[in-house]
DNA sequence: GTTTATCTGTGTATGCAATACACTGAGTAT
DNA sequence: ATACTCAGTGTATTGCATACACAGATAAAC
């Protein structure tokens, strides 16, 4: 039935992205393709968030009914699998820096706009099929590119591509959930709740924050609500930063140890 | 009505895990408290998966209706909010070494452990809630223990902690993806099929990667599938090490240079 | 001690979303 | 021509979150 494996052994989204699925031959003509689906999901996500799209809503988008969809995708998650690789991606030719460590850290600001544009890719159910879409690999592909330079094994220089991936992702979540009421930009009174279960004794270390940062000023405080948030803001900026140089300073010692050990 | 937030303006999640919901004092007793309701979500989610978890099955599990579960959580949403914060709890004393890097890097092994133990908390709705949660504040005061030593920020050192943790959720990710069929270990036609689409001209810097590893080693080869898997999850271990390193010599590079501007 | 407001647990009802199934008519291969 | 097959549709089912109103319990107010 709907299967979710091609016979392949592909995840269906997986070969369908790819243009692997062959087209049946015999009946009309088809009126839609996974692209034009991909793309009204992608553009009722941008537009009302992820929670409106629905098998009706992105029918109704391309002017056909709920139940046509199901003669392309097999399912919803199949439909949420193509949409993230419709929405990451990359410019063909985005003109990176060729070289270390400017190229990385231009690739991870492209990296960085694509989740801060379309903030919903981070709520999608986790993909293991993700890292097989063309517009995954094409990513990790430019980002590749940026390390020609550098004396390293394929799979490390992988693995640098995750883990700067990843942390752009994880700042750009951070950083939502400073904007949104009700996450870490909480009123005068949260705070102040917070600060009677969060004490020094039972959290030495967070003390030690707590009087450095503004986590939990006086109360009443001069800061008005504008100034904390900048604050929340450039404190994001620099963690990123931060992890960013963390990441490119330990890659260029592991270069550096590799050259000393070939002498 | 089921508002999300109190009227402390945090979370309710939050404030509930914490023990800051004032209690009504006027009807009968409670039959139930946030506590055994996260559990037996968890328990389910451990035994079943997280699909599992509904408000009739937490509820069935407690010997209570769908509808009570209501008195204690808002939504669902809550409910799943207290089971993460259920489900990630420390060991209190875990006796981390209190040297660098050794400490930080046994304290990356149990968030590690902990997503590797269940899985399900991948799966959960990214939540700008969770970092205010006890269990979460208590893993992070313990990392940031083992950086006692470090001459860093504070703010400094809570990034590297987001970046580690990050890190290791994303190699158990990895690591499961692997593991599940379908995921990236595929059959030999699902990867002949791939090669058709990731060629050597679309993807140059990929070129060298499938020759170097046993991506899409020459169909038909000598390896046989159990040799394969045994290499992916060589590779994953040493994506995390990798990882690991990199960070704490990005880590040590930045002391230095601090020391050396102080003089 | 009675009264009253409040709270608990429950049963019922609603609405939404995914999706199985069967049908109609269109088009292609033989 | 004819038969096979496929596109798009309408209907029906199911699972789930959750709104709402009720009955009995209980502590506070008098």
């Amino acid at each position: 039935m709907g299967d979710d494996i091609t016979e392949g052994g592909l995840p269906r989204a997986v070969a369908a992205a790819w243009g692997l699925l062959e087209t049946p031959q015999r009946g009309p003509a088809r009126g839609l393709d996974h692209q034009r689906i991909a793309e009204a999901g992608v553009e009722i996500a941008d537009r009302d968030g992820l929670a409106a799209v629905t098998m009706a809503s992105v029918a109704r988008e391309l002017g056909f009914t709920t139940m046509s969809l199901y003669r392309y995708v097999s399912s919803k998650d199949e439909l949420l699998r193509l949409m993230q690789n419709e929405a990451v991606r990359f410019p063909d030719r985005p003109d990176l820096p060729a070289t270390w460590p400017e190229g990385i850290k231009a690739w991870a600001e492209v990296v960085r706009r694509a989740y801060q544009a379309r903030p919903w890719l981070m709520d999608l159910p986790r993909d293991q099929a993700a890292v097989l879409m063309p517009n995954t690999i094409h990513a990790a592909e430019l980002g590749l590119a940026t390390m020609a330079g550098l004396d390293l094994e394929e799979n490390e220089k992988i693995g640098i591509i995750l883990l700067i991936s990843q942390h752009a992702m994880s700042l750009v979540e951070l950083e939502r959930s400073l904007a949104v009421e009700g996450g870490l930009s909480m009123t005068p009174e949260g705070l102040e709740q917070l600060r009677t279960v969060i004490t020094a004794e039972r959290f030495p270390q967070f003390a030690a924050l707590i009087s450095a940062s503004g986590f939990a000023e006086d109360p009443g405080g001069s800061a008005d609500p504008a100034a904390k948030d900048a604050v929340d803001s450039a404190d994001v900026e620099m963690e990123y930063t931060l992890g960013l140089d963390l990441i490119t300073a330990g890659v260029d010692v592991l270069v550096a140890r590799r050259a000393a050990a070939r002498g």
